[in-house]
DNA sequence: TATTGTGAAGGAATTCACAGCC
DNA sequence: GGCTGTGAATTCCTTCACAATA
């Protein structure tokens, strides 16, 4: 916890005011490369730098290199300078990565530079455990409202945020300017509700829900499966030598 | 919810007994090939052909082709049968894969046909959430038991299962056997009770805790990301055409 | 010296396309 | 006719190795 120089700054969404593609700072204005066709891998890859980018700032660190950094997140210092190339030049010759930087820069390229509202459906176990989940804003993303089915929870407010009935999706979704849904609901009938919440204008849906949802015309539709991951463990712990 | 005949069977983990290479019915006996070498792409999408055939099984669909098991699943139907000749022969050619035989299969491989007994690390908002959650049983999991550092908590029975203290985490590992973990504690000191909890015998373990855990020698960690999610969903929003 | 960024090489995963089968 | 399983081709991803730079 060495607490040099942090220039008094939140870790994310320091700047929310424009989102022009204003140039703020010295490093920032090089890497706005147009991306030639960046693959997902990629992406999830990014996704992991900034979270350990994002401890090491806390921890006051200001320049890593890539071989460094690379141990942390566990991929290869060629795999790591590869994936930053992609999005044009980030790094300080002999100094490296400046931590702070590429963290906002990743931001940027995610779209997540600026807090998005999310809806949650289904107030639950789970949903409840993710309204109280801190971790969400300073990854650029608020849970700002609920929808459930049942009368009791309609009205109330868990941690915060207000449980709407399913009947005002249309208008909250809109006052809240809501592209990104999470799914924990019950199974029966998810599908109409995607296909609903979809037509009032969200884009993406994060599933925790055991059932197969098909994505909506020019949405997406991500599968958190558990037990998809417990199962991988599950293989890779019986393949002993390795 | 046609209810054809599903030979009265539960949709996993029937037959406890043997656990020795029988062959039990007439199919299943060709796919036992040693798997010459199997990637890590091919076994996750495998999990997700599972939770499929399930919810087929469970409709009572008893043959599927290649080409609309794959287009449930979001794949192509080369991929499909590629990932299924990893392990040998799956198909009947004119009527298509077995589901129920093959569902069975893929928790051979994966060695979810017995259930695993997990140790849950951390019972709070999202721990108890996972104990309540229900769709580990029939993938071939049970959460058996759960630790905390809370004393209010030690003693207690949460959804059935015993909070023990951490004190306890070696006899209680080996009573049950446990091979896995889910991590769901507070960040602060994980990596001592991964490395603690390794040593005991656990071998892999889901983490869900936004903290960065190195995996002890010969053990696996599986990040469970969500924000990482949010943030692949968030890319691919802003990419318009496609 | 040591580091980044990147052509080029290598390897891995996916798709094609068809033989063999029903 | 249509299907699976699979060699061959292709596309995609990763690693190597070095030029350029500080």
């Amino acid at each position: 916890m060495g607490s040099e120089d942090t220039k008094g700054r939140d870790p994310i969404s320091l700047e929310t005011e424009a989102e022009t593609a204003d140039p703020p700072k010295a490093q920032t204005e090089r890497n706005s490369r147009p991306d030639k066709r960046v693959s997902l891998h990629t992406v999830e890859r990014l996704s992991s730098y900034r979270r350990i980018l994002e401890e090491l700032d806390h921890e006051g660190v200001e320049y890593i290199h890539s071989q460094s950094l690379a141990a942390l997140v566990g991929v290869t210092p060629a795999q790591l300078r590869r994936d930053l190339a992609s999005f044009g030049t980030f790094g300080n010759i002999s100094r490296g990565y400046n931590v702070y930087q590429m963290s906002r820069t990743i931001s940027r390229i995610m779209g997540t530079d600026n807090v998005q509202a999310v809806a949650l459906f289904g107030v639950g176990d789970l949903g409840r455990a993710l309204l109280s989940y801190r971790g969400f804003e300073e990854r650029g993303f608020q849970i700002a409202v609920a929808f459930d089915l049942d009368q009791e929870k309609i009205g109330h407010v868990f941690a915060g945020r207000r449980c709407y009935a399913l009947a005002d999706l249309e208008t909250v979704v809109a006052d809240y300017a809501v592209r990104v849904g999470i799914l924990a609901s019950r199974p029966e009938g998810i599908q109409a509700l995607v296909d609903r919440a979809a037509a009032a204008g969200v884009r993406s849906f994060l599933n925790f829900v055991p059932k197969r949802v098909a994505p909506p015309p020019g949405c997406f539709v991500e599968h958190m499966d558990i037990s998809a991951k417990l199962e991988k463990l599950s293989f890779l712990s019986r393949r002993e030598g390795e």
